[in-house]
DNA sequence: CGTGCCTTTGATGGAGATCAAGTAAGGTGG
DNA sequence: CCACCTTACTTGATCTCCATCAAAGGCACG
């Protein structure tokens, strides 16, 4: 079973065989952590990228009156902060939600990578544009969707980013998230989150279970979120 | 008078004299737009990048309701999207929102002042990093703090922008903002950000008037937005 | 077989949206 | 210089969505 960063990058940019190699031998170190583990915390100073190989991660942020705000999921395929080197200190911290296996990619490793495998960079930098793009989206659903769009925006996203490592099938796919972990990513509490969830499921769009979503009508689900999947940005440029 | 865009670059690393005269010449193809001027526009395919030399802009999306959501500022020294010629189409779209010039910079020419001079290559990779930051701080406000603390804190972001590129004078800065722009930046109504800038001008923290601000009790807004300047990163780290 | 965490449901209050005017300031043409 | 127009700002009344508080049930894990 080839690894979800290979598979991930491999949807960015052409890999070679010589490319695939490099990146399997790139995430060789690895580590198992725990459930709630903070890989790094805010203020830390930045060490080696991360890889998410199993499992699922947020990037989140406490703030003074205790609130968490989660900024980004992270499942397996996804890696955490290219040139993150060039800063002092992190200005947030990146937790482990499931148990999970984590690979670290030194500095070095990765400009030697990335110098020899231009692909390899290539895709980087596109899975870079894409995160960003996500994050642009975040801020779209905050501002001006309500919370059932929210919600369903976010399953749309999840579902659409799962499919790309392969691990969704026939309108269902592993959601390893709490509640209260949708809240703190969706900024509502867990309450109203529940609420929305009845909702969404009275109305046959989805089902979420402990663990796994049942998408039973993507269409209606599509609707409701206003989804427009282009800034996942699965359609990459040809030739640049 | 030298460029905002250099001199925000040379906050963010060590540039010779060399890596300035690159800078001044990359920057020589400008042209000036009346305000509201699309730069580009969502799905269009992306171009040269730009660089903000006058004015401001901002990147928005249009939801099918029709409301807008701003994603993000873009003031003098501000460049929008390195690498993005890696993706088929843009995801949102920029616009200038003042009288602005602006300066477009070809993917060949940035290629080549970026294998030249690495230090133009680090200083263009941290400004992308506090960019990501900024857009973390923003979906942290917009999940989690009250609608007197994101005006607060928003206010707080730009006059620290402002004053690296050297354009606030004691507690003053320009604010080419209207009352509706700031709303489509922070999710909410005009009426309501109008309530909110009356609060806090009798607070003493701030005031607002057309086209800058008064921060009249720096101590008092920031501690009502909460801010921590750490996600600017203007203290990078020094040895990379 | 508890004992926590997570989910579910109800009741109530508040922040912010919406609707509806009205005021002030700048721009333009006569 | 004045009448007109446009754009931005201000204020009030009402309503909706979502947070908060409270409590009970369910599921997983030790």
């Amino acid at each position: 079973m080839i690894n979800p960063f290979t598979q991930k990058l491999s949807g960015l940019a052409e890999l070679t065989d010589d490319d695939v190699a490099a990146l399997e031998k790139a995430v060789s170190r690895q580590r198992q952590y725990v459930a709630r583990h903070d890989l790094i915390r805010e203020g830390d100073e930045p060490g080696p990228m991360f890889v998410i190989l199993e499992g699922w991660a947020c990037r989140y942020k406490i703030l003074p009156s205790g609130a968490r705000q989660i900024m980004a999921f992270l499942m397996p395929g996804d890696a955490c902060d290219l040139h993150i080197r060039l800063l002092a200190e992190m200005d947030h911290s990146i937790q482990v939600i499931t148990p999970a296996k984590v690979a670290t990619v030194s500095k070095e490793e990765m400009q030697a990578m990335m110098a020899a495998h231009p692909n390899i960079a290539r895709a980087m930098y596109s899975a870079q544009l894409v995160d960003e793009g996500i994050m642009r989206a975040w801020i779209v659903s905050m501002g001006r969707r309500s919370a059932a769009e929210r919600v369903a925006h976010l399953i749309c996203e999840l579902y659409l980013r799962a499919h790309t490592i392969g691990s969704t099938g026939n309108g269902e796919f592993d959601l390893p998230l709490s509640q209260t972990i949708l809240a703190d990513a969706l900024g509502m509490t867990a309450v109203h989150i529940n609420r929305i969830l009845k909702e969404l499921r009275l109305s046959g769009a989805m089902a979420l279970k402990r663990g796994s979503v049942i998408i039973s009508d993507p269409v209606k689900l599509v609707q409701i979120a206003g989804f427009d999947e282009n800034y996942l940005h699965r359609r990459l440029r040809q030739a640049v």
